[in-house]
DNA sequence: TGAATTTTGTGATTTTTGACGCAGGTTTGT
DNA sequence: ACAAACCTGCGTCAAAAATCACAAAATTCA
C-alpha cells in the first residue's frame, strides 16, 4: 500500500484526505505465481498496482499464448478496453511470479473520482502511464527491426532477461524463439 | 464545433454549463494540406480533435518518414508522451488533406478540469479512446501476419485506400510498398 | 496543358524469419 | 527424489518479405 502511496506522490500532488478517499478503493491481494488476475471472456472492474513481482497480459490464439506487455514493481495494469466499456476481455492476464498487487475497484474509484478533484488527476495519470509505454512498445515495432528491438529491450530492462524466459521474451517481441535465440548468441 | 459538441454527447454527459466551460479551451482551425499541427520537437500544447479531413502522425528516420496513425473524422490527435511531461515530441503531425480541426488547449483544459467534473471525466474519456485505438494497432502487429492485417484494414475501414495512398499505407502496417501492392493484387 | 515529380505494378534476386525435429539441461510439482 | 513438463540451442529446410531495378501510370503545379 505504502508503495503505491509513495509511487503516486512522486507523481503528482495528493493531500492526506485525498489518499483517505482513495484509500476506500483500495485492496491489497497475492497472487501466486501463476495464478490469474485476469480471466478471458471476464469484464475488467480493477486496475492493478504491481508492488512486488511481475505480470503478463497475453492473448490466447488457439492454444497460443501472445504476449502483449510485462508489468513489473511500479507500474499499473488493466484492460482499458474492457475496463471502460464493460466488454469481455480479449485477453488475460496472469501473475507470472508470485505477486503483490494492489487492486482499485472501478465503481469506488469512480464514485471517488466525484468526491475529489487531486484523484480524478490521478486516474488520467494512470491512463498516461499506460499510453506512453504502449506507445513506445508500439513505437518499436515499425521504427525497430526485431534485433534492434531486442537490443533495446536489454538496454532499457537489464534485468528483463533475469526474470522472464527466452520464450516468453520472444513472444513479446514478436519474434520465434529460435530467431531470439540466434541474436543473442550473435550479439556477445 | 457543432460536430464535437455532438460527439462529447453521445459519450459522455455534458450539460450545457460544462460545454460552455470547455468552450473556452476551443479554437477552430483550418490546416491545409500537408501543413503541419505538431512539429518535430516541439512541445505539444494541445489535443485536436478532427473535424473533416484527415491527419497523419509519423516518425521522421533519417528523411524516411515512417507513419505511426491517421486521423480521420471525429477522433481525437496528439502527443500524449509530450503533452503530459512537457517533452519534445519525437514525431510530426501533418494534415494529410485540407483538415478542420478543434484545437484543445492544454492548460486552458487543466483549468477547466478543476471548474467541472464532467470536463474531467471528459479528458479521461478522450484518454481512453486514444489508448483503445493505439492498443487495436499495436495488438494487430503480434497477432496477425502481415497480409492479415492489410484485410483487417481494409475490412474495418473500407474507405482508407481511397484516401491514403499506397507508400504511405504500406508504412502505416510496417511492410515494404512492393508487398501491400502484391497483396492487394492477389485479395480480389 | 505539358513537363516534372511522385506513385504504382511486376519480375528477379537475396535476406530474413519461421517451422520442425531432436538432444540435453533445468525447473516444477507431487 | 523422481517423473513430467518446460526451456534452450542447433541444424536444415521452406516460406515470406525486403530489396533492387525499371517501366507505366497518375498527380501536381507552374
Amino acid at each position: 500500500m505504502n508503495n503505491l502511496k509513495r509511487y503516486i506522490e512522486s507523481l503528482t500532488d495528493l493531500s492526506e484526505q485525498g489518499w483517505e478517499v482513495l484509500s476506500y478503493c483500495l485492496t491489497e491481494r497475492l497472487f501466486k505465481k501463476n495464478e490469474i488476475l485476469l480471466k478471458e471472456g471476464e469484464i475488467c472492474n480493477s486496475i492493478y498496482f504491481v508492488s512486488s513481482g511481475v505480470c503478463r497480459s497475453f492473448y490466447n490464439q488457439d492454444g497460443k499464448e501472445i504476449n502483449t506487455a510485462f508489468y513489473f514493481e511500479n507500474e499499473f495494469t488493466t484492460n482499458i478496453k474492457s475496463l471502460r466499456a464493460s466488454t469481455r476481455s480479449e485477453y488475460i492476464i496472469k501473475a507470472h511470479e508470485k505477486t503483490r498487487a494492489v487492486v482499485i475497484d472501478k465503481f469506488k474509484l469512480l464514485d471517488a473520482y466525484k468526491q475529489s478533484h487531486q484523484i480524478e488527476t490521478f486516474g488520467r495519470m494512470v491512463l498516461e502511464l499506460i499510453v506512453a509505454k504502449q506507445e513506445e512498445h508500439s513505437g518499436s515495432f515499425k521504427l525497430l527491426t526485431p534485433m534492434e528491438r531486442f537490443n533495446a529491450l536489454v538496454s532499457q530492462h537489464p534485468d528483463f532477461l533475469q526474470r522472464v524466459s527466452l520464450t516468453q521474451t520472444a513472444s513479446y517481441l514478436g519474434i520465434s524463439r529460435e530467431t531470439l535465440s540466434r541474436f543473442r548468441a550473435k550479439k556477445k
